[in-house]
DNA sequence: CATTGATTCAAGCAAACGTATGAATTAAAC
DNA sequence: GTTTAATTCATACGTTTGCTTGAATCAATG
């Protein structure tokens, strides 16, 4: 039996590396040093660099969505037979991967921040597979034409992709707000970060559609 | 006399190359093959392969910015002694780095793919460049502030924030939009993409202030 | 205790990396 | 036409890269 159980700690280490730059420029033996593992490990338990990094991504993105169907499925039931309020729909859809950024140890926080370096950064096997994820997204999609019955198909798509782009920017480029504001906007408030955003969502996705 | 210019053949080739992937996996023998040049040429014109990343940087980002403030002024001038209408604020913002990406040819189209490598991928000292970058949307908050006398300055860096996030994700990530969408929507027409984009913000503006 | 299968280890491989160098080449100045 | 400075070139240096290997170590089974 293997106590500290090698394999989980190069997957944290590497998932916290690669958050903080890109693939090719962290190395196999940057990575096992710092988890304190033998150089050989990565290769014996994973096969290779590439093969790692489909591992961290594996590891905790079924998790994530999953935690965001289940809101969604919530706000339904709540809402009966009716729609669901639109809020609460993208508030299912950005709360979760918010949450976790704010989930300091548990290796969430990390892992989202990962998760925008693959967007950047992944290899083209890496993009299909989150391309594969956005499969996830449809009943989001689906639930937005119920509660907003006069919106055309391509405009909640359209205006689903920019909700998306405030949660994915808003995750990766915090720090910028502080630099353009001279930091008089308060990060730490998650809760009023969340509904902030949804707020903003929400009235985008009443607006009048272009002509 | 320097016919092929050998300096400005080496910047296009590694704006583009670095557009496309991280700097780290972009090597300077790659570059100077497809440039064409000797692969001393590199640190003979530019002294290092992070010089060179900083020149590509710098040899554009003047521009962009300069048009987006050009068309800012023109909204205010139009304005007179009112405040400038909220949708041409953003506008301003928004449009000149759009209408970049649907320049091909220009070499602007890559130059905007690769400010989004650097937004994730920079170097500390290229990060800090662009945090003084940002000292260009001033004249932006200053304009909004004016427009909605009513919303506290905290909270237009907020959807200002929000603005950048929308036009910095469908830079970098339209093409997932064409996943969830199963091509439905059309994202040749930049004037209606421009169009959706800044009615998306305008409401998000406009939306009340979350309690 | 001996055996077996799974892991860890130090060491090394070939390849690719950024960079440096001195000679060859080019273009302009006189 | 000779001189001078700028550029290009082939080549090589020292590191670092991902990955492999065969021996050593470990935990559990018989």
């Amino acid at each position: 039996m293997r106590r500290p159980d090698t394999k989980e700690i190069i997957l944290d280490t590497a998932e916290r590396l690669f958050a903080g730059r890109s693939f090719s420029s962290v190395s196999l033996r940057e990575i096992t040093a710092e988890a304190g593992v033998n150089l050989a490990a990565v290769n014996y338990h994973f096969g290779s660099k590439d093969a790692l990094l489909l591992a961290v991504f594996r590891r905790r993105a079924v998790d994530l969505n999953r935690e965001r169907l289940n809101l969604l499925r919530e706000a339904e039931a709540r809402a009966g037979d009716g729609p669901a309020p639109l809020y609460d729909i993208l508030h299912a859809l950005v709360c979760p991967p918010i949450r976790w950024t704010q989930q300091p140890g548990s290796g969430q926080s990390v892992f989202i921040q990962f998760m925008g370096r693959v967007r950047t950064d992944g290899t083209p096997e890496m993009r299909n597979l989150m391309d594969r994820e956005v499969g996830h997204l449809q009943p989001f999609a689906a639930a937005l034409a119920r509660t907003l019955p006069g919106l055309p198909q391509a405009e909640i798509y359209w205006r689903l992709h920019f909700t998306l782009a405030l949660m994915h920017y808003t995750i990766t480029d915090l720090r910028r707000l502080d630099a353009i504001s001279g930091g008089i906007c308060d990060l730490a408030d998650t809760d009023a970060l969340i509904a902030r955003m949804v707020g903003f969502a929400v009235a985008g996705f009443e607006a009048p559609v272009a002509a």
